[in-house]
DNA sequence: AGTATTATAGACACCATAGATCCATAATAG
DNA sequence: CTATTATGGATCTATGGTGTCTATAATACT
C-alpha cells in the first residue's frame, strides 16, 4: 500500500503555488516545468484539486492556477482526500462469513435492540482508529506549515553564516 | 488508497488461530471455511505470516497452523506489515525536480556539512509523521486485545439478561 | 470581432499489482 | 507405505494508477 504519485505532484503543485505569491495565477507550463511532469497527466490533477475547491483555475491568456483559500487552510488530509478518495483505509469484505457471526454477534440469542450495535465490529474499530490517528496529524499539517518551517529553516542558515 | 484484502483475511485468520486454543493446530481446510475465501488463496497468506514468525505450520495428518507467539505479541502492526510490506506510505520520486532544491537545499550555498541534513525533506517530515502516528497505534493493539474485548462485550451482554 | 492562449473533459493505451487458481513437491502421522 | 497437509512456482484475469492525445470552452488582448 503505497501514496500514489498524484497525491506527490499535488501537493508539490500546492506548495509552488503557496510560495509564488503573485498578481496573476501560475500557468500549468511553468507548475509542469518546476515538479518535472508532463502538462496532461498535470492538468488532471489540478482539474481534481479545482472541483474539490483546494484551488481556482482561469483560462485564457495569462491565466492559470492559484489557491483558492489561505495556504494555513490547506491541509495535507485535505489534498489526500481529493487525490486517494474518502473511503476508509480497511473496508471489510467478508462480513457475511463465519468469522463475522463470532466476532460480532457472539453467538448469543438476536433480539431487535441488536440493530444499533450492529456496525461495531472490534477488527474495524482498531484500523479506523489507527487512520483517526494518521488524519489528526496529517490535519494539523498545512501547506502554510511547511512554506514557515522552510523560511525559519532558511533563517537559520543564514545566522551560521 | 487501500490495504488489501490479504490483510483482512491475515487478521480474520490469526483471530481464528487466537480464539482456538487446542492441542492440534488449525488445517487451512478450517481456517477458509471459516473465513469465506478459497484454500488456495489463504495458503499463500499463511505461508507468508509463517516466513515472518507469525505463525508455525505443521504439514502431514492433523496438520495445520498455530501462533508462533502468545496472541498478545502479535500487534496488527505486525501483520500489516507482513502483507503490506514495509515501504513508507509516501515515497518521493521526483527528488531531482526543481521544486525539490527550492524545499530543501533553499537556494544557499551547499557547504561541506550539508550531507548530513540532506534527508531532512520537510513534505516527507509530515507524511512520515503521520504515518508513525498510525503505526503506534497499531503498535498498540494485538489480536489478543481484540479476543479480550469480544469477551468483555459477551460479558455485558450476558449481564443484561 | 477575431485570434492566441489556457484550462477542461473525455477517450484511449500501457503497465504494475492485487486477486485468484492449479499443480507438482516435500514433509509428517499413522 | 499411504493418506494428508503445507509449500512454492507458474499462470491467468481484473483493476487501477500512470500517462498521452484531442476536441472544446473560456478568457485576454489587439
Ligand atoms: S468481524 Fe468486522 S472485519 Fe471481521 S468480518 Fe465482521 S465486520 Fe468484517
Ligand atoms: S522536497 Fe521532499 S518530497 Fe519534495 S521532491 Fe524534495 S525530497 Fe521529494
Amino acid at each position: 500500500m503505497q501514496f500514489s504519485k498524484s497525491t506527490d505532484y499535488a501537493l508539490h503543485a500546492l506548495i509552488h503555488l503557496g510560495l509564488s505569491e503573485r498578481s496573476h495565477p501560475v500557468g500549468i507550463k511553468e507548475l509542469s516545468g518546476s515538479l518535472g511532469v508532463s502538462e496532461s497527466y498535470l492538468s488532471k490533477i489540478m482539474s481534481k484539486l479545482r472541483q474539490d475547491g483546494i484551488v481556482r483555475a482561469v483560462p485564457g491568456v495569462n491565466g492559470g492556477y492559484e489557491l483558492a483559500r489561505p495556504a494555513e487552510q490547506i491541509s495535507f488530509l485535505d489534498v489526500i482526500q481529493v487525490i486517494e478518495g474518502r473511503q476508509q483505509l480497511f473496508e471489510c469484505s467478508n462480513s457475511s462469513s463465519q468469522q463475522h457471526r463470532l466476532l460480532v454477534e457472539q453467538g448469543s440469542a438476536p433480539d431487535k435492540q441488536r440493530s444499533l450495535e450492529r456496525k461495531e465490529c472490534l477488527v474495524e474499530k482498531v484500523m479506523l482508529g489507527a487512520e483517526q490517528q494518521m488524519h489528526q496529524y496529517m490535519r494539523e499539517h498545512t501547506i502554510q506549515s511547511v512554506l514557515d518551517e522552510a523560511v525559519k529553516r532558511r533563517n537559520h542558515e543564514a545566522n551560521k553564516k
